[in-house]
RNA sequence: UGUCUAAUGGUGUAAUGGUAGCACAACAGGUUUUGGUUCUGUUUGUCGAGGUUCGAAUCCUCGUUAGACAACCA
């Protein structure tokens, strides 16, 4: 029976783990695993990222092997410093840690001695043409492409200009060195690869003027993996056509049976966001959202401060799981490992974001009454705390209705309902200003009812939050919700910023909190009790605190 | 009229020739001092057509549909 429940607890194996299994039966590299995650410093991580370094180190934890930081800065054009410390914290912060951190523009000079070597054995040349020239000839996927005019020097000659490139000599765009391979290669990466561009015109983050010349994706890649000693190199889809052409690099300079391996899986698309580095940068400098950080932003940082925990996210990229087709995951998948974690940990407490004054009138003013509340109902040992109750409190508006409709169980004219940890107390009128508007609900209580006490298990449908006006404290709360108002708006003709949802974020100042929260720190995470996930935000002042919305709780109760 | 890849409920994912399962979502009910949590149940699926086989989501053939590739980006 035991066998039975483990078997059926044992979790199968995605294709890449399946991969790696067999690799490892079949000695593989002498059983070696391997692995790297290879950001390009030129942006803040994104949870897609987030689905490359689980599977990344996640590989290396399980098949007791190691995985590598390296920055892919080829292009020192786009990348920053900036980008490399933002990097490395949100992987620690997200649960990993690398065995090194490398650079690819550690390797420039091994690189440049390879590409000699290409040159040498008539496997490279010096194209003097035109990036337009050299785009037409590439021809297109369907027709053959045609051959460089300089694709026949003499390798005497490629070395000198290439020599000449790398002296800085020759100006940004006129000349690059081209892998010598088919021009009519049904696929489209070998008609002969662009392996080196000359680029003087920006200095590169880590190696400044140094170089005059940097090697691109498909020459930097393969081989940084190749002189690391990676087994597995994992990437995404869109680099599949590009497999040949790393094994062939390879190929041509490899002096053992070591090789490393390249492998592809889904990347990861959310509802309701975008994900492209472009776009995201685009949301940022255009002020349509606060920054990196901003709440509503897929980035680790902006699901960071929007409340996300490492532990909600490592979850949810492992229940969307690997695979090799194109997926659109739904946002409530996220959603859903966000509270399932935060359930079990987070603090309840009681707020109010749209007060309504309630007096209940038969209680004696000036007096206040210590209660009891639990902490967590999920955790045993997290206690319980004070909270006092008075004559004056503050409920949900919401949580009242003059007309309210057969299945609404929170307050109205006459009706009873429960203050959590506290009375059983009944509406007995209201108080309207001159617009007819509901500014006051009265009540009386029953003394009976108090929390503990036998009579408090009468049954009432209802029961609110509430917090005491005395001591309450006031605070702003950010509600957030989806950044788009479209399922995919990557997938819409129309221009995604227009899709942006006016509604994804809503400042509500005046909301009344529960005393405890006075000393919260940013990053502490609550449940406001009936209302959803809380983390308290970093533009938080000395008393003038600011939370944001993480998510909603589940809502059993929709009105129309 | 290219190369590569893929297609399982609304969404995502498992089943590796042998009972199509899980999660999210939705719906119904039990419990509940959170309309939360939890528990129980329900609805919905193998892209199509052939073939191999005692038996096909799985293997083969031909289609269909979708995605990636024509940056001096990664």
């Amino acid at each position: 029976m035991t066998n039975l429940t483990s078997e059926q607890d044992k979790k199968s194996l995605n294709f890449i783990e399946q991969i790696v299994e067999t690799d490892l039966q079949q000695g593989l590299n002498d059983g070696r695993i391997q692995t790297r995650f290879p950001p390009e410093p030129n942006g803040y991580l994104h949870i897609g990222h987030a689905k490359a370094i689980c599977l990344d180190f996640g590989i290396a934890q399980k098949y007791k092997g190691i995985c590598n930081l390296r920055f892919d800065d080829t292009n020192p054009v786009k990348e920053d410093v900036e980008y490399v410390d933002s990097i490395k914290e949100d992987i620690e912060w997200l649960g990993f840690r690398w065995a090194n951190v490398y650079y690819a523009s550690d390797y420039f000079k091994q690189l440049h001695d390879l590409a000699i070597r290409f040159i040498k054995d008539g496997k490279a040349y010096v194209d003097e043409q035109t990036s337009e020239e050299i785009a037409k000839q590439k021809g297109t996927p369907t027709t053959a492409g045609t051959d460089s005019p300089f694709r026949n020097r003499s390798v005497e000659e490629n070395l000198d200009l290439f020599e000449k490139m790398t002296k800085g000599e020759v100006a940004d765009g006129k000349m690059v060195l081209r892998a010598k391979i088919d021009m009519a290669h049904p696929n489209m990466h070998f008609r002969d690869p662009i392996m080196y561009r000359i680029i003087t015109s920006h200095p590169h983050h880590r190696t400044g003027y140094q170089w005059k010349v940097y090697p691109m994706y498909d020459f930097a890649h393969g081989q940084s993996d190749y002189f690391e000693g990676v087994t597995h190199s994992l990437c995404t889809l869109e680099f599949e056509v590009h497999r040949p052409l790393y094994d062939w690099y390879i190929d041509q300079f490899a002096d053992s049976s070591y090789r490393p391996k390249q492998r592809e899986f889904n990347r990861l698309n959310l509802t309701y966001t975008v994900m492209s580095k472009r776009k995201l940068l685009q949301l940022v400098e255009e002020g349509l959202v606060s920054g990196w950080d901003d709440p509503r932003m897929p980035t680790l940082c902006g699901l960071r401060r929007r409340g996300y925990t490492p532990k909600a996210i490592r979850d949810f990229v492992d229940k969307i799981g690997y695979t090799k087709f194109e997926a659109l995951n739904d946002i409530s998948l996220l959603e859903s490992a966000v509270r399932d974690d935060l359930n079990k940990t987070a603090q309840r407490v009681a707020a109010i974001l749209n007060p309504i004054k309630v007096t209940i009138t038969n209680y004696p003013e000036g007096t206040t009454e210590p209660l009891l509340a639990e902490n967590n109902p999920e955790d045993p040992n997290a206690g319980m705390r004070r909270i006092e109750f008075s004559r004056n409190i503050y409920i949900e508006r919401d949580d009242f209705m003059e007309n309210p409709p057969k299945d609404y169980f929170r307050l109205s004219l006459g009706k009873e309902v429960r203050l959590k940890n506290a009375y059983i107390i009944k509406c007995t009128d209201i108080v309207k200003d001159e617009n007819g508007n509901v500014v006051e609900i009265l009540c009386t209580y029953d003394p009976d009812t108090k929390s503990g006490m036998p009579q408090a298990n009468r049954k009432v449908k209802g029961t609110l939050h509430w917090v005491s006006a005395h001591n309450c404290i006031d605070a702003e709360v950010r509600l957030y919700d989806r950044l788009f108002v479209v399922e995919n708006p990557s997938d819409d003709e129309r221009d995604f910023r227009s899709l942006i949802n006016p509604d994804s974020k809503k400042v509500m100042t005046g909301c009344k909190l529960e005393p405890c929260l006075r000393d919260a720190k940013p990053m502490d995470k609550f449940q406001f009790i009936r209302l959803g996930y809380f983390c308290v935000d970093k533009d938080s002042k000395e008393g003038a605190l600011i939370v944001n919305r993480t998510a909603t709780l589940k809502d059993g109760w929709k009105k129309k």
